[in-house]
DNA sequence: ACAGAATTATACCGATCGGTAAAATTCAAC
DNA sequence: GTTGAATTTTACCGATCGGTATAATTCTGT
């Protein structure tokens, strides 16, 4: 059939770089300007592309959830690796990422959520941003439903899977705002174990 | 000498409400049109009373820093209640104004902390900011270093005053952010005795 | 009543916002 | 080589951004 010019840049390069965007300034801090000179094409090249902005923030916030937030829940459910040694490496894998120089520091999800609930994000963009929150409450969730240990945990505790579950995200968000302005993994590090001493570990 | 028109408003009361509008969208989200709205005065009233808008912002964060988290503080130093009751109130305190319905969720210094990190909010505020920080790090410091108490508590857990200031004021950037997004008082509260617990009480 | 000071309301400024129309390019198919 | 499809570039659109000039109001002092 048809021919055509062909594509001068790599789609999936392009939404990183979209993405690393979105995760320094947020939706609204984030102008076409900045995420047409980030991505390396122009305007009617995003557009024709990705949709428009709000289709391209969610795109990106899909790739974050794959390619960011996805590559930490491998800790959790590492076998023959003791409950505290799998929590730990998973919340020093994630606060490692909040804190790497080479991406913009904090979480994507926390900083674009606290703009969301402010006003002023898209409805659909709100919606993803919501169920990338979900993905990493529900890697956790299914820790101390499914983990023997973990379970055994909650009991001598006396606590529950939600409220533990709750605890650790809420550290999460904490440790990313702290990250965003500039604490080290170091001093996050002690933050983390203060944290799961806090459930029992 | 000379007399002239009238102010028609109320100038603490305008900048409370620019203040309310700052904690809810941001800096950047917060724009001239959003504020003379809310304060009830127009671009040129609010230009010859407060400067501009980084002025206006600086003031909005002093009044934020006075009026709202330095009232948690005396929970910390009242006198005659044990150590932990002394935390959880001012933790409690903190959190409550977190969820409270009449006033933006979540809280103005942590949400425009992580905007000006990330770019785009100018150099005063952002140090105004930074001084907001420090005012809540400064008062949980002080008990740490000071309280007999909490010396105890320090030299018995194995940790030091850094490093347990720096856990609960991310705890509260932590409890910010899902404030922010909607989580209740309730859910909260034991989130809150989670950290507690990681500090040893 | 009048003059001058201060605050109001209205209208406007250049710059930037997200988004797009039109024309200039580059390719595949024939 | 020519046609037609797809992507590029350039230029532009109305709306809104922070900020201000101008003029109409409202007050005090004489």
């Amino acid at each position: 059939m048809a021919g055509g010019r062909k594509l001068e840049f790599d789609k999936e390069t392009a939404l990183e770089a979209a993405m690393h965007v979105f995760w320094k300034k947020g939706y609204s801090g984030a102008s076409l300007a900045d995420l047409t000179e980030s991505m390396g094409i122009n305007k009617p090249s995003l557009y024709a592309t990705f949709g428009n902005k709000e289709a391209l923030f969610i795109q990106a916030t899909e790739y974050y959830v794959e390619h960011v937030a996805r590559t930490h829940c491998q800790y959790l459910v590492q076998e023959g690796i003791p409950l505290r040694d799998r929590l730990k490496n998973y919340l020093m894998s994630v606060v490692a990422s909040q804190c790497d120089s080479s991406k913009p520091k904090g979480c994507y999800v926390a900083l674009c959520a606290s703009e969301a609930a402010g006003d002023s994000i898209p409805d659909h963009a709100q919606e993803t941003l919501f169920k990338a929150g979900a993905y990493t409450q529900n890697a956790l969730m299914r820790v101390f439903t499914d983990d023997t240990d973990a379970i055994r945990l909650l009991s001598k505790s006396c606590s529950s899977a939600e409220e533990t579950v709750r605890f650790l995200f809420t550290l999460l968000n904490g440790t990313a705002a702290m990250a965003r302005v500039g604490l080290s993994l170091a001093e996050l590090e002690s933050v983390v174990e203060h944290g799961l001493r806090g459930i029992g570990l």
